[in-house]
DNA sequence: TTTCTGTGCGTACATTTGACGCAATACTAC
DNA sequence: GTAGTATTGCGTCAAATGTACGCACAGAAA
């Protein structure tokens, strides 16, 4: 099966067991060796990246939707996962359309068939639920779709230029897990299962952008009492081991639920 | 045109000239007489009470559909209007479902042909976008729109059992109108163009359901230095005449770009 | 004048936040 | 053992912030 005839079975498929005109999109952040880090797919055949996305089946709630996309990217289920903003706008595929991205690829065909035939498609844009989600960098097996060639992480900083409006999606995300990190703890997700102290505060500090006094973040997540303390972990030579912690995760949820904001 | 035709010519109009799929429902917000209150439609012919709503033409930005449905429904234009939710559960129609309702308003007919046919609203639902305003209560003329038979205000505390998830829109958007609140001022469109700081002060504690302290309000307000003082209200008789205020609304802007947590 | 109500300070106290010192604790190397 | 190194768990202190409240004064009416 050729490219063309991969993405004719796609869009059939989804003309017919998939809501029209919604879809969503995915920014998956995990963190590794100190940076963060999300999750993109190369498109088929192109050097073009962009997120991960996914749409709704006619029989399925918006957010187990959004839990299966991620599922199929990850191999990873119940995660952190939050709808951050829906994006709605004209532009979002006409900037670097389909049409554009298709002609690029030498899908002429395709793009005229897609976007000026008199098909369901014609003058189509979606609006897209945007998601973020929470992972274990160290637990992930990115896999990618029918449409993309590879699946990889890109640090946070590093992240190239994006087809549709995929960059701005990746900030307003960004800026939604930092503002909403000064609220709660989140980590969970992000973090092995058992992590240090100052893993932990490297994290913090990763995704705020800034430095955190050690000894002032130890007091504050202590507080929180979310926290298990765990054997030492052996290490290095020639220091005192770490000791290992593991969120309680009765105690997260129920942190998550008292101060949570947008899943009422 | 009876009833059933005017359905009917709704859900034509809608199959051609609006996206399938996706819906938005509007919170509006008024503040008059110490009452937080919440703008409700009643369903034609029905005691049924529902939120304002609207769909998103296929040329049109999702931002400007909502902005176009709040001033179809207030006769008002560019006002806070802000996405709060986006709402995709399969049982958002079921709960109270389409088929009941019009069952219950005698249109058996319809409903069967709706939700049982073979036409493109079987096994339909939407998802749908909530976006919440604050519209000058005064300013606002309520207008009833093809389904529905009136519109007005209700005491946010009395709002009735409303029609689909739209009880639990309105709480969520209170929640998120709230935490709002305690980051930025609000209340520019909440008020008339100009006010008494007592007025304003109201406002603020109907939103977060407490009293606040007068002085400290003032200070706080002050400090923000987005009020402009006018000249004195002449008023009852018998007490001295209090100022009167309006935003500034260069600096009132300034303030929500800075601290502005959700439109990137 | 007195009696209202609104206005604009100031003051006092508790809580929170950030910066940082330091001693005790393990562990390795010697 | 001792020296060296990194982690751990306090404690302290100043600055900032939030909250409660006292009070003098400004105008307008009786």
């Amino acid at each position: 099966m050729n490219f063309s005839e991969v993405v004719q079975q796609w869009i059939d498929d989804y003309l017919v067991n998939f809501l029209p005109s919604v879809s969503l999109d995915l920014v998956i952040f995990g963190f590794h060796e100190g940076q963060l880090k999300v999750l993109l797919l190369r498109f088929n055949e192109s050097e073009d990246w962009l997120l991960p996305g996914g749409r709704v089946g006619n029989r399925e709630n918006l957010d187990d939707a959004a839990d299966r996309s991620l599922r199929e990217r990850t191999g990873l289920d119940r995660l952190f996962l939050q709808q951050f903003h829906t994006f709605g706008n004209l532009n979002r595929l006409t900037y670097f359309s389909w049409h554009e991205t298709l002609s690029r690829l030498g899908m002429k065909e395709m793009a005229v068939r897609l976007l000026e035939g008199d098909s369901a498609l014609k003058n189509h844009r979606d609006v897209s639920v945007g998601f973020y989600a929470l992972v274990d960098y160290t637990q992930v097996s990115p896999t990618p779709d029918l449409l993309t060639d590879e699946c990889r992480w890109w640090d946070i900083d590093q992240v190239p230029q994006l087809l549709f409006d995929h960059n701005a999606m990746i900030r307003m995300a960004l800026k939604t897990l930092r503002r909403q990190l000064s609220y709660q703890p989140i980590g969970y997700n992000l973090l092995p299962d058992s992590f240090t102290m100052s893993e932990l505060q490297s994290l913090y500090e990763t995704i705020l952008g800034r430095s955190l006094d050690r000894r002032n973040f130890y007091k504050q997540l202590m507080n929180y009492n979310v926290l298990d303390r765990l054997d030492k972990r052996p290490t290095i030579p020639s220091s005192k081991a770490p000791y290992l912690y593991r969120f309680n995760k009765e105690r997260y949820e129920q942190l998550l639920d008292s101060e949570d904001f947008w899943i009422g």
